[in-house]
DNA sequence: TGTACATCAGTGAACGCGCGTTCACTGATGTAC
DNA sequence: TGTACATCAGTGAACGCGCGTTCACTGATGTAC
C-alpha cells in the first residue's frame, strides 16, 4: 500500500508484528510491554510514543495476528486445493493439521486466546469478538451458498474447540488423535465429493 | 467421607474452594495468592502452611473446579431427564445453556481455561490434560456403547468450542445465537429419539 | 474441674523482583539557506 | 554542495504498585496432670 514507510511507521509495524506472535505464544496476560519492546530490539521507554496503552497494543496485535493467521491458513489451503481438495476439505485439513497444533505462534489467534477473551478490557474484548466473527465467516465462505447459517457456527466451534483441546492434551499421540478424529468426522459430515 | 475435619483441614478446603471459583472467573493468570487468601478471609502469610507453591494450589483448585462443575452439570441434567429428555439431550441442553454461558465461575473449568492450559507449568498442564479427558469421558457416557470413540471427542470439542466462542462474543444475542445453533445441530445429529 | 504448658494455625512485616507508565534527555534525521 | 538549526524517534532512569515467597511472632487450641 504505502510506498515508503517512515522510520517511525516501520518501528511501529515491527512492534505490532512482534506482539502478534507473542500474544499467540504466551496469551494476552503472558505478554508485557518491556518484553515486546526488547524482542523488537528497542527499549521499553519508547513504547508510549507508539501506543496509548498496553491495551491499545493488544488491539493492534490481535488484528495483525488475525491477518497473519489467515494468510498462513490460505497458503496451506492453496497447497491442498492444488492437489484437488475442495476448499472446505483444504480448510479442515489445514486448520486441524499437526502443524497448526504445534505452531500456535503463527496460527489462529482465536484458538490461542479464546478463553482469555471474555476477561479483557472492553476495547480488547470488542476486537476479540470481531476475530471470532471472522473465523465463522472464514468457514462460511468454504461452504455451499445454500448451507444454513448455523452450520458455519457449529463447524467453527468444533474446529476451535478441537485445536484447543488437542493443545491442552499436548503435542503428542493423544492430542493428534483428537485432532484426527475431528478432521475425519467433519469431512465425512460436510465435505460433498463433487 | 471424613467425619470431623480439623480446623486446618477446613481452612485448606475453604482456600481450595475459593480458588476453584477464582480460576474459572479470572483464569489461571488472573488469580494471585493474596487475592485468594483475602477472599477466603485470611491473610496471605499463612498460604505456605497449606500449599508448597502457587502452582500446587492451582492443581488442587482445578480438580475441585472439575468436581464442582460436574456436580452442577449433573444436577441440571437430572432436571431435564426428569422431564423425559435423554441423557445426551440433557447434557447438550445443560452444557450449552444460557445459564452456563453466563456463569463461568460455577461451570466447566475446561471451557473457562482451555487456551491457557498449554502455557502452564508441567504439574498444572498435567492436571489440565486430565480435565480434558474427563470432559471427553463425560460425553462418552451419554452416548450408546456402540458409538465410535471418535464421536465423543468431536462432540466434546464442539461443546467446549461453542461455549468459549459464545462467551467471547458476549452474553448477548450473538453469543446466545451461536450457542443455540450448536445445541440444535448436535441434537439433530446425535440424539436418537427412543 | 482447674491449672500449666506444648502445639500449631494464622498474622503481618519484609524480601527481591517485574509490572505499566512517565519524562527529561540524547543523538540522528532532515530541512533551510 | 556545505553548514546551522529544528524536528523527532528512541533511551534509560525513575514512579508507585502488586506479585510470590519467607519468617519471626502471636494467640488460640488442646493435652497432661
Amino acid at each position: 500500500m504505502d510506498a515508503k514507510p517512515s522510520r517511525r511507521e516501520a518501528t511501529h509495524d515491527r512492534i505490532v508484528e512482534t506482539a502478534a506472535r507473542a500474544i499467540r505464544r504466551a496469551g494476552y496476560q503472558g505478554v508485557g510491554v518491556a518484553d515486546i519492546m526488547k524482542e523488537a530490539g528497542l527499549t521499553h521507554g519508547g513504547f508510549y510514543a507508539h501506543f496509548a496503552s498496553r491495551n491499545a497494543l493488544l488491539v493492534e496485535a490481535l488484528e495483525r495476528a488475525g491477518q497473519d493467521g489467515l494468510a498462513n491458513m490460505t497458503r496451506r489451503m492453496a497447497e491442498r486445493q492444488a492437489k484437488g481438495a475442495s476448499e472446505f476439505r483444504a480448510l479442515v485439513e489445514s486448520y486441524l493439521s499437526d502443524a497448526h497444533l504445534a505452531s500456535a505462534e503463527h496460527g489462529c489467534p482465536v484458538a490461542a486466546l479464546c478463553s482469555e477473551m471474555p476477561r479483557q478490557a472492553p476495547e480488547v474484548r470488542d476486537a476479540s469478538a470481531l476475530r471470532v466473527q471472522g473465523m465463522v465467516q472464514l468457514v462460511r465462505k468454504t461452504l455451499p451458498a445454500s448451507t444454513a447459517a448455523d452450520t458455519a457456527m457449529v463447524i467453527a466451534s468444533t474446529m476451535v474447540g478441537a485445536l484447543q483441546l488437542a493443545r491442552a492434551l499436548g503435542d503428542n499421540a493423544q492430542g493428534k488423535a483428537l485432532l484426527k478424529a475431528n478432521r475425519l468426522t467433519l469431512l465425512s459430515q460436510y465435505d460433498q465429493p463433487d
